[in-house]
DNA sequence: TTGCACACGTTATAGCATAACGCAATTGAT
DNA sequence: ATCAATTGCGTTATGCTATAACGTGTGCAA
Protein backbone atom coordinates (compact mmCIF):
# COMPACT_ATOMS: atom_id res chain seq x y z
CA UNK A 1 0.00 0.00 0.00
CA UNK A 2 1.17 3.49 0.46
CA UNK A 3 -0.87 6.87 -0.32
CA UNK A 4 -3.39 6.50 -3.71
CA UNK A 5 -3.32 9.59 -5.54
CA UNK A 6 -5.56 11.87 -4.39
CA UNK A 7 -9.34 12.49 -5.15
CA UNK A 8 -10.37 16.04 -6.12
CA UNK A 9 -11.94 17.07 -3.18
CA UNK A 10 -9.50 15.09 -0.88
CA UNK A 11 -6.48 17.39 -2.83
CA UNK A 12 -8.66 20.76 -2.27
CA UNK A 13 -8.73 19.75 1.61
CA UNK A 14 -4.91 18.40 1.86
CA UNK A 15 -4.22 22.22 0.04
CA UNK A 16 -6.28 24.00 2.22
CA UNK A 17 -4.34 22.48 5.34
CA UNK A 18 -0.68 22.51 3.76
CA UNK A 19 -1.46 26.33 3.28
CA UNK A 20 -3.14 27.24 6.55
CA UNK A 21 -0.60 28.57 9.37
CA UNK A 22 -2.10 26.53 11.94
CA UNK A 23 -4.76 23.58 12.58
CA UNK A 24 -8.51 24.09 11.00
CA UNK A 25 -11.88 23.16 12.27
CA UNK A 26 -13.37 21.09 9.52
CA UNK A 27 -16.15 24.13 8.97
CA UNK A 28 -13.46 26.38 8.65
CA UNK A 29 -12.33 24.38 5.65
CA UNK A 30 -15.30 24.67 4.58
CA UNK A 31 -15.33 27.77 4.60
CA UNK A 32 -12.21 28.21 2.81
CA UNK A 33 -13.24 25.82 -0.23
CA UNK A 34 -16.95 27.16 -0.80
CA UNK A 35 -15.55 28.77 -3.85
CA UNK A 36 -14.21 25.22 -5.12
CA UNK A 37 -17.79 24.32 -4.87
CA UNK A 38 -17.63 22.85 -1.21
CA UNK A 39 -21.14 23.15 0.04
CA UNK A 40 -21.51 20.43 3.24
CA UNK A 41 -19.31 19.62 5.88
CA UNK A 42 -19.83 15.82 4.98
CA UNK A 43 -16.96 16.79 1.84
CA UNK A 44 -14.74 17.84 4.07
CA UNK A 45 -15.23 15.27 7.10
CA UNK A 46 -14.85 12.30 4.21
CA UNK A 47 -11.86 13.76 2.67
CA UNK A 48 -10.85 14.34 6.40
CA UNK A 49 -11.18 10.72 7.30
CA UNK A 50 -8.83 9.50 4.56
CA UNK A 51 -6.29 11.98 4.80
CA UNK A 52 -5.96 10.75 8.40
CA UNK A 53 -6.08 6.98 7.28
CA UNK A 54 -2.89 8.06 5.31
CA UNK A 55 -1.45 9.61 7.60
CA UNK A 56 -1.04 12.90 5.84
CA UNK A 57 -3.14 14.62 8.54
CA UNK A 58 -3.65 14.74 11.90
CA UNK A 59 -6.69 15.15 14.40
CA UNK A 60 -6.13 17.61 17.21
CA UNK A 61 -8.21 16.31 20.10
CA UNK A 62 -7.90 19.21 22.43
CA UNK A 63 -9.20 21.76 19.63
CA UNK A 64 -11.31 19.53 17.50
CA UNK A 65 -9.16 20.51 14.64
CA UNK A 66 -6.95 19.14 12.01
CA UNK A 67 -3.20 19.79 10.73
CA UNK A 68 -1.46 18.71 8.05
CA UNK A 69 1.60 16.55 8.95
CA UNK A 70 4.79 18.03 9.53
CA UNK A 71 6.68 15.07 8.65
CA UNK A 72 5.83 14.27 4.70
CA UNK A 73 8.51 11.71 4.13
CA UNK A 74 7.55 9.26 6.78
CA UNK A 75 4.09 8.30 5.40
CA UNK A 76 5.20 5.05 4.41
CA UNK A 77 6.52 3.14 7.44
CA UNK A 78 4.17 4.13 10.57
CA UNK A 79 6.12 6.41 12.69
CA UNK A 80 4.05 5.26 15.82
CA UNK A 81 3.41 8.22 18.45
CA UNK A 82 3.04 11.62 17.44
CA UNK A 83 3.12 14.35 19.89
CA UNK A 84 2.01 17.75 19.27
CA UNK A 85 2.82 21.47 21.50
CA UNK A 86 -0.12 23.61 20.99
CA UNK A 87 0.57 27.65 21.82
CA UNK A 88 -2.36 29.54 23.13
CA UNK A 89 -1.31 32.44 21.82
CA UNK A 90 -0.49 32.05 18.52
CA UNK A 91 -2.36 29.18 17.75
CA UNK A 92 1.42 27.40 16.13
CA UNK A 93 1.71 23.62 16.57
CA UNK A 94 4.42 21.69 16.55
CA UNK A 95 5.05 18.37 15.97
CA UNK A 96 7.44 15.84 17.36
CA UNK A 97 8.34 12.29 17.89
CA UNK A 98 10.24 10.83 20.42
CA UNK A 99 11.17 6.97 21.06
CA UNK A 100 11.77 7.04 24.79
CA UNK A 101 7.85 8.14 25.33
CA UNK A 102 6.56 5.33 22.73
CA UNK A 103 8.73 2.94 24.52
CA UNK A 104 7.76 4.12 28.45
CA UNK A 105 3.89 4.31 27.47
CA UNK A 106 4.37 1.20 25.85
CA UNK A 107 5.61 -0.75 28.49
CA UNK A 108 3.42 1.16 30.57
CA UNK A 109 0.68 -0.23 29.00
CA UNK A 110 1.63 -3.85 28.18
CA UNK A 111 1.71 -3.95 32.36
CA UNK A 112 -2.11 -3.80 31.98
CA UNK A 113 -2.52 -5.69 29.33
CA UNK A 114 -3.78 -2.96 27.30
CA UNK A 115 -3.74 -3.19 23.37
CA UNK A 116 -3.03 0.00 21.74
CA UNK A 117 -4.46 1.29 18.74
CA UNK A 118 -4.13 4.82 18.77
CA UNK A 119 -1.91 7.26 21.14
CA UNK A 120 -2.64 11.25 21.93
CA UNK A 121 -0.46 13.49 23.21
CA UNK A 122 -0.96 17.20 23.45
CA UNK A 123 0.56 19.83 25.13
CA UNK A 124 -1.12 23.72 25.37
CA UNK A 125 0.89 26.25 27.11
CA UNK A 126 2.20 29.36 25.49
CA UNK A 127 5.71 29.07 22.75
CA UNK A 128 8.70 31.05 23.00
CA UNK A 129 7.37 34.31 21.03
CA UNK A 130 3.93 33.91 23.90
CA UNK A 131 5.52 33.13 27.10
CA UNK B 1 -5.97 26.52 49.29
CA UNK B 2 -7.49 23.14 48.96
CA UNK B 3 -10.99 21.90 47.94
CA UNK B 4 -13.72 24.24 48.76
CA UNK B 5 -17.33 22.72 49.98
CA UNK B 6 -19.00 21.42 47.11
CA UNK B 7 -22.10 23.85 46.08
CA UNK B 8 -25.01 21.42 45.38
CA UNK B 9 -24.66 21.13 41.55
CA UNK B 10 -21.31 20.35 42.07
CA UNK B 11 -21.95 17.78 44.94
CA UNK B 12 -24.80 16.35 42.20
CA UNK B 13 -22.52 16.59 39.34
CA UNK B 14 -19.39 14.77 41.47
CA UNK B 15 -22.12 12.20 42.19
CA UNK B 16 -22.83 11.17 39.51
CA UNK B 17 -19.22 10.74 37.64
CA UNK B 18 -18.28 9.09 41.14
CA UNK B 19 -21.03 6.19 40.36
CA UNK B 20 -20.45 6.06 36.97
CA UNK B 21 -18.81 3.17 35.96
CA UNK B 22 -17.17 4.89 33.02
CA UNK B 23 -16.77 8.50 31.22
CA UNK B 24 -19.93 10.16 31.00
CA UNK B 25 -20.57 13.32 28.42
CA UNK B 26 -22.09 16.65 30.16
CA UNK B 27 -25.91 16.03 28.17
CA UNK B 28 -25.70 12.20 29.59
CA UNK B 29 -24.83 13.77 33.32
CA UNK B 30 -27.63 15.92 32.79
CA UNK B 31 -30.46 13.52 31.86
CA UNK B 32 -29.02 11.47 34.60
CA UNK B 33 -29.71 14.56 36.63
CA UNK B 34 -33.27 15.68 35.62
CA UNK B 35 -35.24 14.51 38.67
CA UNK B 36 -32.36 16.12 40.68
CA UNK B 37 -33.83 19.74 39.31
CA UNK B 38 -31.33 19.91 36.08
CA UNK B 39 -32.85 21.38 33.47
CA UNK B 40 -29.93 23.16 31.12
CA UNK B 41 -26.32 22.10 29.89
CA UNK B 42 -24.66 25.13 31.82
CA UNK B 43 -26.05 23.84 34.85
CA UNK B 44 -23.42 20.57 34.13
CA UNK B 45 -20.88 22.76 32.50
CA UNK B 46 -20.44 25.22 34.93
CA UNK B 47 -20.36 22.46 37.95
CA UNK B 48 -17.73 20.67 35.71
CA UNK B 49 -15.55 23.63 34.94
CA UNK B 50 -15.31 24.11 39.06
CA UNK B 51 -14.65 20.32 39.77
CA UNK B 52 -11.98 20.25 36.62
CA UNK B 53 -10.14 23.39 38.38
CA UNK B 54 -10.45 21.15 42.37
CA UNK B 55 -8.73 18.37 40.03
CA UNK B 56 -11.87 16.41 41.47
CA UNK B 57 -12.75 15.32 37.98
CA UNK B 58 -10.89 14.63 34.43
CA UNK B 59 -11.76 15.88 30.80
CA UNK B 60 -11.19 13.57 28.33
CA UNK B 61 -10.36 15.01 25.21
CA UNK B 62 -10.71 12.35 22.68
CA UNK B 63 -14.11 11.45 24.03
CA UNK B 64 -15.87 14.91 24.93
CA UNK B 65 -16.14 13.28 28.35
CA UNK B 66 -15.85 13.03 32.09
CA UNK B 67 -14.73 11.23 34.44
CA UNK B 68 -14.14 11.12 38.34
CA UNK B 69 -10.52 11.32 39.15
CA UNK B 70 -9.56 8.11 40.63
CA UNK B 71 -6.29 9.47 42.56
CA UNK B 72 -8.74 10.86 45.62
CA UNK B 73 -6.19 11.81 47.58
CA UNK B 74 -3.99 13.65 45.36
CA UNK B 75 -5.72 16.29 44.91
CA UNK B 76 -3.45 18.73 47.27
CA UNK B 77 -0.51 18.79 45.43
CA UNK B 78 -0.76 18.71 41.64
CA UNK B 79 0.34 15.67 40.42
CA UNK B 80 1.54 16.62 37.26
CA UNK B 81 0.48 14.82 33.99
CA UNK B 82 -2.38 12.48 34.10
CA UNK B 83 -2.92 9.68 31.26
CA UNK B 84 -5.43 7.03 30.60
CA UNK B 85 -6.11 4.39 29.05
CA UNK B 86 -9.83 4.44 27.18
CA UNK B 87 -10.96 0.70 25.77
CA UNK B 88 -13.37 0.80 22.89
CA UNK B 89 -14.74 -2.25 23.86
CA UNK B 90 -16.37 -1.92 27.51
CA UNK B 91 -15.25 2.46 27.21
CA UNK B 92 -13.13 1.83 30.66
CA UNK B 93 -11.16 4.01 31.82
CA UNK B 94 -7.53 3.90 33.78
CA UNK B 95 -5.69 6.69 35.26
CA UNK B 96 -2.49 6.48 35.37
CA UNK B 97 1.35 8.46 36.27
CA UNK B 98 4.24 8.14 35.62
CA UNK B 99 7.83 10.65 36.44
CA UNK B 100 9.87 8.96 33.57
CA UNK B 101 7.14 10.27 30.71
CA UNK B 102 6.46 13.20 32.20
CA UNK B 103 10.14 14.40 32.54
CA UNK B 104 11.00 13.26 29.50
CA UNK B 105 7.67 15.09 27.51
CA UNK B 106 8.97 18.39 30.31
CA UNK B 107 12.84 18.39 28.45
CA UNK B 108 11.61 17.61 25.11
CA UNK B 109 9.07 20.70 25.26
CA UNK B 110 11.72 23.20 27.10
CA UNK B 111 14.14 22.60 23.90
CA UNK B 112 10.95 24.28 22.20
CA UNK B 113 11.06 26.91 25.33
CA UNK B 114 7.69 26.19 25.27
CA UNK B 115 5.75 26.82 28.83
CA UNK B 116 3.24 23.67 29.16
CA UNK B 117 0.41 24.45 31.00
CA UNK B 118 -2.02 21.47 30.26
CA UNK B 119 -0.63 18.19 29.12
CA UNK B 120 -3.06 15.53 27.78
CA UNK B 121 -1.92 11.88 26.88
CA UNK B 122 -4.75 9.52 26.27
CA UNK B 123 -4.34 6.16 24.88
CA UNK B 124 -7.08 4.28 22.80
CA UNK B 125 -7.07 0.66 22.40
CA UNK B 126 -8.99 -2.88 23.86
CA UNK B 127 -8.29 -3.77 27.45
CA UNK B 128 -7.29 -7.01 28.32
CA UNK B 129 -10.87 -8.68 28.65
CA UNK B 130 -12.31 -6.92 25.34
CA UNK B 131 -8.64 -8.17 23.25
C1' DT C 1 -25.84 49.98 52.86
C1' DT C 2 -23.40 49.69 49.21
C1' DG C 3 -20.56 47.20 46.30
C1' DC C 4 -18.56 42.99 44.99
C1' DA C 5 -18.06 38.08 44.06
C1' DC C 6 -20.17 34.01 43.16
C1' DA C 7 -23.48 30.52 42.24
C1' DC C 8 -27.58 29.83 39.90
C1' DG C 9 -31.59 29.66 36.28
C1' DT C 10 -33.17 30.36 31.55
C1' DT C 11 -33.26 31.15 26.64
C1' DA C 12 -30.96 31.29 22.68
C1' DT C 13 -27.28 30.33 19.73
C1' DA C 14 -22.84 28.67 18.06
C1' DG C 15 -19.77 24.97 16.78
C1' DC C 16 -18.70 20.05 15.74
C1' DA C 17 -20.08 15.61 13.60
C1' DT C 18 -22.85 11.98 11.43
C1' DA C 19 -27.23 9.41 9.55
C1' DA C 20 -29.55 8.24 5.57
C1' DC C 21 -30.74 8.68 0.95
C1' DG C 22 -29.57 8.39 -3.96
C1' DC C 23 -26.46 8.94 -8.06
C1' DA C 24 -22.15 8.35 -10.82
C1' DA C 25 -17.75 6.37 -11.89
C1' DT C 26 -14.46 2.58 -11.47
C1' DT C 27 -12.94 -1.94 -11.14
C1' DG C 28 -12.76 -6.67 -11.78
C1' DA C 29 -14.60 -11.28 -12.24
C1' DT C 30 -17.43 -14.06 -15.13
C1' DA D 1 -19.49 -7.01 -22.77
C1' DT D 2 -22.03 -7.23 -18.44
C1' DC D 3 -23.05 -7.50 -13.91
C1' DA D 4 -21.90 -6.83 -9.11
C1' DA D 5 -19.21 -4.66 -5.72
C1' DT D 6 -16.79 -0.72 -4.21
C1' DT D 7 -15.84 3.95 -3.74
C1' DG D 8 -16.55 8.76 -4.03
C1' DC D 9 -19.79 12.31 -4.32
C1' DG D 10 -23.90 15.59 -3.32
C1' DT D 11 -27.80 16.82 -0.44
C1' DT D 12 -30.94 17.22 3.42
C1' DA D 13 -31.73 16.59 7.86
C1' DT D 14 -30.43 15.73 12.38
C1' DG D 15 -27.86 15.06 16.64
C1' DC D 16 -24.30 16.05 19.95
C1' DT D 17 -21.16 19.39 22.35
C1' DA D 18 -20.40 23.95 24.27
C1' DT D 19 -20.99 28.84 25.27
C1' DA D 20 -23.12 33.79 25.06
C1' DA D 21 -25.95 36.88 27.27
C1' DC D 22 -29.25 38.17 30.41
C1' DG D 23 -31.19 38.42 34.94
C1' DT D 24 -31.84 36.69 40.04
C1' DG D 25 -30.45 35.78 44.72
C1' DT D 26 -27.21 35.41 48.52
C1' DG D 27 -23.33 36.30 51.49
C1' DC D 28 -19.80 39.13 52.92
C1' DA D 29 -16.59 42.90 53.50
C1' DA D 30 -15.61 47.91 53.22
Amino acid sequence: MGTPQLTKNQSLVMGALAHSEGPMSAYTILDKLRDQGFRAPLQVYRALDKLLEYGLVHRLESLNAFVACTCPHEHEHDHGVTAFTICEGCGQVTEFHDEAIEERLSALVRGQSFKTEKTTIEIRGHCKSCA
